[in-house]
DNA sequence: CTTATATAGTTATATAGGGAAGTTGGCAAA
DNA sequence: TTTGCCAACTTCCCTATATAACTATATAAG
């Protein structure tokens, strides 16, 4: 006798209504899980709204928000009229985020921020033309050092455009001062920003701070914020020894 | 006579029904721009769903797929019971993809690929334990070379376990191999991976390949990929000169 | 003054149905 | 036999509406 077999007969996990997860949180993962299981492989065309709405005894809209969950996630893609089908691996989705460097010393209480240097300087060519300000106008220089365990993890060196109307500028130049990056403070004044990540070797001065012998390679991260007129409030770099953080993520379904 | 000014008496922007743009992308898109604006700062808290609805005319359902967007994208946050909420700039939240290597090669005509090594070999102690298999086992070894112009870009190789009994591993071998993990072809036998960045000085081997002088820095891109048995198949590293790549991203809104 | 309760306001979840875009197969004409 | 067209069908996409869950505030009792 041949043995019937169809996803219909196959169900292995069913909705549960009583669950304090949401239905369409429930399917998404079922689905999820197939995909990783094997049951559906990339390429492969996903049961039909309607199909999974009968399956699953839930309407059409929750089916909806499921598919659109894991479409967001970069699991499936979605062509009107055609279906749902399971997406191949691609390198190029892989993200990286700066997570690590907030809990780098976020999450430790041995870790601290040291202020090395605060004063006006007036801009040269470069930094006013960062700034988009007038060569000669007054910024605000700023030195940091974060520190692990005593022991110096980045360098970060900044400039902010010096404007006595803004009086936030004012408490800036306190040792807490960036750290509202990180932090979900108000640093409300910031609009957007733009970062560059470079792979860069120490000079002189950096591995004399970071206390790391020549040569050594770091990563080198950018940052310009811009203000809610468009216009640029800071401009800065930090230095990172690359045995000191690495950056990790994850492609696929890992599970 | 004072003057009148609240946010209904200045709508400025309202739903196109005609429009080939869906209804809740367009509020996405009004909610994002009044953001960016100003008339809603971070910590602010947005009109209530219900007042959107009576605003633009729109359901309930359309502006709450609306906010759902802007939550996934990180530029407002919701409690239930309290309201919606703009969030604050957080670094943390930066996040950099891998795109542009792939546009590195793909999007080139004078980009290619050169192979300098493949051959069968057995696996030494830390590949076997990378790899999840016995120390002497047989993996691939590939050397590749990719160039722009004919300059050096980056240098990749990996080992990946032989296995007589997946033919796809033979074709796997090709010069296009790894080429299938940027374009989305079908590499339906990779589940998941993991990646690793960190910033490395180049050894003497490195520097010769990529043509550059000693000392030099580079990102080191080390990457493990799994089957669907969730065993490994192939591990490997990039290595990319500094000065030859950089990773860009924003953050907030970029208007 | 403190505490418990009721109430209004907010987001979260679910159901139902109509509309748009793409695919497929049949049929007729060349 | 081949080609082009058209209609029916499948599939995803969007909107409308109702109900539940949660929070904060005001109110009244202790």
């Amino acid at each position: 006798m041949v043995q019937e077999f169809h996803p219909d007969a196959h169900p292995a996990h069913k909705i549960d209504r009583e669950s304090f997860e949401p239905a369409y949180v429930q399917l998404a993962n079922i689905l999820r899980h197939q995909i990783a299981e094997g049951v559906f492989r990339p390429g492969d065309q996903l049961p039909s709204e309607a199909q999974l709405c009968q399956r699953y005894g839930i309407s059409p809209m929750t089916v909806r928000r499921s598919i659109n969950l894991l479409a967001d996630q970069g699991v499936v893609s979605t062509a009107q009229g055609r279906g749902t089908f399971v997406k191949a691996l691609e390198l190029s989705t892989a993200i990286f985020d700066l997570q690590g460097l907030q809990d780098l010393f976020s999450h430790s209480a041995d870790s601290g921020v040291k202020l090395l240097d605060v004063r006006v300087v007036s801009a040269d060519e470069r930094t006013a033309r960062k700034l988009d300000i007038q060569e000669g106008d007054l910024t605000i220089y700023i030195r940091r050092l974060f520190t692990r365990a005593d022991l110096p993890v980045f360098y970060h060196r900044a400039y902010l455009v010096y404007d006595p109307t803004r009086p936030i500028v004012e408490a800036e130049m306190d040792v807490t001062s960036l750290q509202g990056l990180f932090t979900n403070s108000s640093n409300s004044l910031l609009k957007c920003g733009d970062l560059i990540i470079e792979a860069v070797l120490l000079n002189a001065e950096e591995a004399e701070i970071l206390k790391k012998p020549l040569p050594a390679a770091a990563f080198y991260l950018e940052h310009t914020f811009y203000g809610f007129d468009n216009r640029p409030i800071s401009w800065g770099w930090f230095i990172i020894p690359g045995d000191r953080l690495h950056f990790t993520t994850q492609v696929g379904l890992n599970e």
